[in-house]
Formats: structure tokens, sequence, C-alpha cells
RNA sequence: GGAGGGGUUCCCGAGCGGUCAAAGGGAACAGACUGUAAAUCUGUCGGCUCUGCCUUCGAAGGUUCGAAUCCUUCCCCCUCCA
């Protein structure tokens, strides 16, 4: 612990949405002890995205700092169930799967944390143990009314949307976590407040000094407008290949381009602030934005792939080349030929028959480049074309 | 346990015997414009062997020439009372 206790308090603000309390976080600094870093991850969807690393930036300063991370994989809450109600109650997943995939996921996550130095914990270890005996008597400390505190549950309380009893289990097993990891801070999305709050009040109860808290702003998803998720489909997985997420970075709004750069780059402030004038005076955003998807690719994939994605972005958009990788079909027909529609779907670029007619209609779709004005176009038998629909979906088919 | 309200296409939400594949909005998709920006404008937005046919309005039956709309039973959700 070198670092004074300023510049470390600096360091866990930057970019941060809210600290409670810096005056006891600076007090557990003054100890000149490495704090106990805890946060939690929901195992069941083991693939990341970026809105998942702006944790994981953060997580990574404060262990730079000294400071221990526990990473917290939360099997024993994922068993509790989806708490978004209208959804199909998820598959019990085994053993073996929520193993499989809390190994893909922290994988994933040392793309940026240093593997050596950061704990792995499964709350199923200290929350199974407990029992129903001790599930009722954690459940008894806390009430109904403050439940209803938690802004999505009064929100749904309020216009009739239901609520499962066991939902209410969910923020006292996470904040059990707490207890059980005699946490210093915990560090969690601007929606796990209340969630981290009860961590606070619980380590009360059990007679221990609470936890401080450290809450991150959500990362806009691709639309700029709900917070990234898989399920909106407005997400860029880590995993992804590098085109894909320099397409999909490139694509952003300039406005959410910025919003980026503050949540994900690594870039100093200044550097960032520069940028800011520079396209505020004239200079094309776009520069900035490719700038910014260099380091993302950079950092997930290599900069070798970074430079090439951009290479091929260039020779894609400003040159009106094809992309390099597409998916290869061969499809058999019993005729002399495909109709254009019939083959677009089986080539995975459409999903029905009528969506590639309506897309004919509107002149989207491409064959070896070129509109397809004839809706009864057929493929011969024995041809390899290049289908295309809208800008981005692709494919080679043989017919056979 | 009682009383009332409700379940409509991806989402919200109109429709309440025929003109309904179902208004309107959102999302999404395509085209124009561009920096593959965003915004905007235009169009599309169940499926198919596509000037026609088939399947949708919680589920299953029924009434009717005809049902998302009426009846019966069932399932689910909400509110108030107990």
């Amino acid at each position: 612990m070198a670092v004074d206790i300023e510049q470390q308090l600096a360091v866990f603000k930057r970019g941060a949405d809210e600290l409670l309390v810096e005056t006891e976080l600076a007090a557990k600094l003054a100890r000149g002890q490495p704090l106990r870093v805890k946060e939690g991850f929901d195992p069941t969807r083991p693939d990341l995205h970026l809105g998942h690393t702006v944790q994981f930036n953060k997580l990574r300063q404060l262990q730079d700092l000294g400071h221990h991370i526990i990473f917290v994989i939360g099997d024993f809450t994922g068993m509790i169930g989806d708490p978004t109600g209208r959804n199909v109650t998820r598959p019990a997943l085994t053993r073996d799967e929520i193993e499989a995939n809390a190994k893909t996921y922290t994988d994933q996550a040392f793309l940026i944390l240093d593997r050596e130095k950061t704990e792995v914990a499964f709350n199923s270890t200290w929350l199974l143990p407990l029992g129903a005996d001790g599930m009722i008597k954690l459940a008894a400390k806390y009430t109904v009314a403050r439940m209803l505190e938690r802004d999505d549950f009064g929100k749904r309380y309020q216009n009739g949307q239901p609520i499962a009893i066991h939902e209410f289990l969910y923020p006292l097993a996470q904040g059990y976590d707490s207890v059980a990891l005699e946490a210093d801070i915990e560090l969690g999305g601007t929606d796990q407040k209340f969630n981290l709050l009860v961590g606070r009040e619980l380590q009360r109860h059990y007679g221990q000094e609470p936890q401080c808290i450290l809450t991150l702003p959500l990362l806009e998803g691709l639309d700029g407008v709900n917070k990234m998720s898989k399920s909106l489909d407005n997400y860029i997985g880590i995993t992804e290949p590098p085109n894909e997420i320099f397409g999909k970075l490139m694509s952003i709004s300039d406005e959410l381009m910025w919003r980026y750069y503050d949540l994900l780059s690594f870039r100093p402030e200044d550097e960032i602030a520069g940028l800011k004038r520079e396209c505020g005076e004239g200079r094309n955003p776009r520069d900035a934005k490719v700038a910014l998807a260099r380091e993302i690719v950079a950092r997930f994939h290599s900069q070798a792939a970074a430079e090439h994605a951009i290479a091929e972005f260039d020779a894609r958009f400003r040159g009106g080349a094809l992309p390099e990788d597409m998916p290869e079909v061969t499809l058999a027909t019993a005729g002399a030929g495909l109709p254009i529609a019939q083959l677009a779907k089986h080539a995975g670029i459409v999903e029905s028959t009528s969506e590639a007619l309506r897309l004919i209609a509107q002149r989207g779709l491409k064959v070896d480049g070129d509109v397809v004005a004839d809706k009864g176009l057929v493929i011969p038998a024995g041809r390899t074309v290049v289908v295309q629909a809208g800008k981005r979906k692709f494919a080679r088919v043989t017919v056979k």
C-alpha cells in the first residue's frame, strides 16, 4: 500500500456512479491492509459482453492497487431462478454445467483481471449449508416494506405485476455473501445498489463492519438507450470475432461513442478530453470511433487483429469489397434450380421466404452484387453465387 | 374463501359477430441520405409452392352460414375484502 489514500480514493471513484460511504472507505484504507473487494456474477449466461467489462475494468484497477479481489460465482443465487417473472422457468443447471459456465465466465474475465491474484468463490459453498432453517433465520432479518423499497419491486408492485416470494430471497442471499466473505467493499452496477445495501445491513446484523459500496454506471447497448444485454440483442460480446466487434462499434452513434470512451477506454482522461475537443473543432468523429474500436478489439484479440479489422472494414465499406469470411452453403435442388427466395432462406440470411420476397420488393437482396429485381429469379443447379441480404448478411451458395 | 378486473401478433395497446393477418405506438428490417454514423424521410413488418392458400387473438369444447369478438369448462395474472 504505497499509494496514499487520496490517490486511491480517486482510483475508486473514477468513472463510478456512487461511492458509499467515502469516509468509511478512507478509514478502511487507512489501516494499510489490502481490502476484500467482492463482486458477484450470475453464471447462468456464460457469454460476457462489454457491459460486464465495465465492472472488470474497475476490479482490475483495484487489483493493481494491491487489493484482494473476490470474484463470486452466484451458483446458488442462480438457482433461485429468473426474477423477471413471465419467463419460462429456467431448467436447473447441473453441477457440471455450472462449473463449465463458471469456467468460460472466468476465462473471459481473466482477459482483464489477473488470474493469479483473483479469488474465485462459489456462493453455494456457504449458502447451501444454511439449509431451510438458516434461510428462515436470514429472511427474518428483513421486512417486506424494506424489500419494496427496491425500485424494481416497488414498481412492479404498483403496476400490478407479479412478484414471487422467492425473489425476495435473492437480495438476502446476495447480502449474505458479503457476511460469509467479510467483504470490505462490494462493487456492482447501479441497478445493484439495493442488493448491495442489503449486504451492509446484514453485516451489521451479524456483528461485522458494514461494507462500502461502489456502483458503476450501466453501459448502454448499441441502441444507446437500453442497458447492454443479451436479451435485447444490443450487445457486443467479448468473444465475438474481431470484425464483428469492430463493425458493431463503428455503428454506434457519436454520442454513445463518448460514453463508451468514458466507461471502456483505458486511455488517460485528458487524452479522451483532447479527442473530444478535436472532434468539436471539426475533426471527423469517425476517426475517434476507429481509435476506440481499435483499442477494444486489441484488448480482446490482438493488435494485429485490430489492424486487420480496420483494413477489412475500409475495403468493404469504402471500397465495396465483399467480406473475407462468409458462410459457405451447398443446397440441393430436385429440379433445375432454386428460386431465389428459397435459396436465401435456406442459406440462412433471411428468416423466411416471405421476408426474402419483401426484401426483393425493397431492392435489399443482391446476387453477386446485383440487386435482384425479379422475384421469380431461379439460380440453376451447378452455379455458385454470393447472396446478400441488406448490408450485413452474406452467404456463398452452391446449388447442386 | 368472497367480489371485481384481465390474458390480442416481438413489446405496449385498440378491436368486442362479418369489410380482421387484426388500428395506433415502440422495437426490428430494407431503401434514400451518410462517416456501414446518429437524426430524418419512405416502405416493410405470421407463414407458404404468394394475384391465391394456410395458421394466429391464454387452452379445450360449443353456438352460428360466419367468432379475437357470444356460451361452457379449464389454466394463468391483478385489485379489493376476509
